[in-house]
RNA sequence: GCGCCAGUAGCUCAGCUGGAUAGAGCACCGGACUUCUAAUCCGACGGUCGCAGGUUCGAAUCCUGCCUGGCGCGCCA
């Protein structure tokens, strides 16, 4: 089915014409069409137009207005100020807008990334470790722009680069060889998570026995090399690790409403295979370099304090492989194998520089080219309510699921003050839709790239732009949709139009321009805002215009319409973010 | 030292890539529930857009310099 075309698009192309027929000698034009709180639309294309062809931009104003031919489209033009020419559009043209998008599939959307092939790399909690408050943004963000890429069309490859490879398994397997005593299976059946969390002190564990016990290390670097050799026996519990890590990353992504499944994983031992190879290719372009004992790639405009070149370390003196080396065999895998457009790094902005070095010397040996966009999506830092760094009590790094917990358990006292007569199995379900979508929300509505604090109480506030207000607003969407029972669902272009069913119609016609926006720039807050604003619109519509009780039959019939279309729009996009969408609060 | 990022209302944040009087939420004050869910809405209050120059019809937005804060800069990932 074809895309419904946006008012700003059709809007644009008047425009355009005006233009040309006001002013033929302008070559191509920009009509720069803006919504405006004066008219439905402004158009500041003249402005700069009379400019550049030394014309009074009042009276080349004028001559545009005077030249549009849009009569079924735009009901008046008029200039304004300067040379702003505002525009109103016919009733028809909108309410047609939201008749076509009501009958189309996919709200009129189109799917324009359709055959593209983006690679999202996000989350990548570490096996044997419990995720923590670090993973929270990355695995929020990345999923949020996963879901949005496949909205709009685009083959999407998930990848959950796991940290599963390094000399600390090595230290941990040879530590659980020694204390078969020390199970973790089973640690708590009731919770899939119970068994990371044991793995996660016995390493500390490990880690103390390491550096208190020389003999114990050696066993421990034995085990490193033992693992990296391929034994066996080592690999088989290498791999329970793995597996058992899964189940609880599993757990936890199930528990966030977040899309990674097992599917997705493809952690760092995946590119071992891969790494000799790699560096081969670096060394014989002459690319990496040897520098005291390992092996480096420099760069000419990077240098570090002393003003030597700071180098991306491929190979350390050691002869052990850096995670630089696992990053490069990961990109051209994921350009040369995996045929990527584009591949989004959704990992924490202090890796900017890593990434940057990283893009280059896979420019610089061929394999990243211009088709092929590879970018760093970077995000700030998670800081506690105090604003400081986010830590336990103690000083402790803080679990991701005792933050959820205690969301939801906010969210649970908020709601059942509301509810007090409610089902408990039903309150606890809408306290972790609601406790869920309140921390996404937080996360995702705030600018990717700066940091902000982790306020629970703020974020499950029942009370101003928060994911519960729009969860709150779906439920009354809902609600009214439930009593109208079936409709024909017909809308009468012929109709009055209202202040508001004109501001939320137009509101709802821009959602794909959003999309689109949110996507190019990978910052879903502008979603968010897109969001907001429409459970706002959609909620001074419903104070002010009645629908199931509006006062003909006409009227009704085209309300219901708008609030299907609200519905859906604000459902598709709670969606996209990976909120739910509850029919009843 | 060099580099990256940020600085907007008392607090938390938007500001659509240069447009008209800079917008929301929270807090505070005043209104609105026999009416489709008041978890809401309406109104009032509140800002030298870090500072100084520059670019132009027009700057929170672009350029330069400075101030403040955060982060990064060889064998951790």
């Amino acid at each position: 089915m074809q895309p419904v075309t946006p008012l700003v698009e059709a809007v644009e192309t008047a425009m355009v014409d005006a233009l040309r027929r006001a002013l033929p000698e302008a070559g191509r034009t920009e009509p720069l069409v803006r919504r405006s709180d004066r008219a439905d639309f402004q158009a500041n294309g003249a402005l700069a137009l009379a400019k550049q062809h030394g014309r009074n931009p009042r009276e080349l104003g004028a001559a545009v207005a005077a030249a549009i031919e849009a009569p079924g489209l735009i009901s008046s033009a008029e200039v304004s100020g300067p040379g702003f020419i505002n525009l109103d559009l016919t009733s028809e043209a909108i309410w047609a807008q939201v008749a076509a998008r009501t009958d189309s599939d996919l709200l009129g959307l189109g799917l324009p990334l359709a055959g593209k092939r983006i690679i999202v790399d996000y989350s990548g909690p570490n096996v044997a470790k419990e995720m923590h408050v670090g993973h929270l943004r990355t695995t929020i963000i990345g999923d949020a722009l996963a879901r949005l890429a496949e909205a709009l069309g685009a083959t999407m490859i998930r990848q959950n680069h796991l940290g599963d490879w390094g000399t600390q398994f090595g230290m941990l397997i040879q530590y659980l060889n020694e204390h078969p005593e020390a199970e973790w299976h089973h640690a708590d059946d009731a919770d899939p998570t119970a068994n990371v969390a044991a793995l996660d002190r016995l390493y500390k564990q490990a880690r103390n026995v390491f550096d208190a016990d020389p003999d114990f290390a050696d066993r421990a670097r034995a085990r490193v090399v033992a693992l990296q050799s391929g034994d066996e026996d080592t690999r088989k519990v290498w791999r329970d690790l793995v597996e058992v890590s899964a189940e609880a990353f599993d757990a936890m992504y199930e528990r966030l409403g977040v899309s990674l499944t097992a599917a997705d994983l493809a952690g760092e031992s995946t590119y071992n295979h891969l790494l000799d190879n790699v560096v081969e290719e670096l060394v014989a372009a002459g690319i990496a370099v040897e520098s005291e004992g390992a092996l480096c790639v420099f760069f000419d405009d990077i240098t570090g304090p002393d003003g030597n070149p700071v180098p991306l370390l491929l190979r350390k003196a050691d002869g052990g492989y850096g995670y630089a080396a696992t990053d490069l065999a990961a990109i051209r895998y994921r350009i040369r194998d995996l045929k990527a457009d584009q591949i989004l790094y959704v990992v924490d902005a202090r890796q900017a520089l890593h990434f940057k070095q990283v893009f280059a010397t896979a420019r610089r040996a061929g394999w990243l080219t211009d088709e092929v966009e590879a970018v760093h999506v970077p995000f700030g830092t998670v800081l506690g309510p105090d604003g400081k760094p986010f830590k336990t009590r103690s000083g402790g790094t803080v679990r991701l699921m005792s933050l959820l917990d205690e969301a939801i358990a906010k969210a649970s006292e908020v709601i059942g003050e509301k509810n007090s007569d409610a089902d408990p199995a039903d309150l606890a379900a809408l306290a972790a839709a609601t406790g869920i979508g309140a921390v996404k929300y937080a996360d995702l509505s705030n600018n990717r790239i700066k940091d902000y604090a982790f306020d629970t109480d703020r974020m499950v506030s029942l009370t101003g732009d928060t994911g519960v207000y729009l969860q709150y607003a779906h439920t009354r969407l809902a609600s009214i949709l439930r009593m109208a029972g079936k409709t024909n669902g017909t809308v009468d272009t012929a109709a009055p139009m209202s202040r508001e069913e004109r501001a939320l119609a137009l509101h709802l016609d821009a959602y794909g321009t959003n999309l689109a926006e949110s996507m190019t720039e990978r910052e879903p807050h502008r979603l968010c805002g897109y969001l907001y604003m429409l459970a706002r619109t959609f909620t001074r519509f419903y104070e002010a215009n009645p629908v199931l009780k509006a006062e003909t039959d006409e009227i009704r019939k085209n309300r219901l319409g708008l609030v299907r279309l609200t519905r859906d729009t604000l459902a598709h996009g709670l969606n996209l973010l990976g909120i739910a969408a509850p029919e009843r609060m």
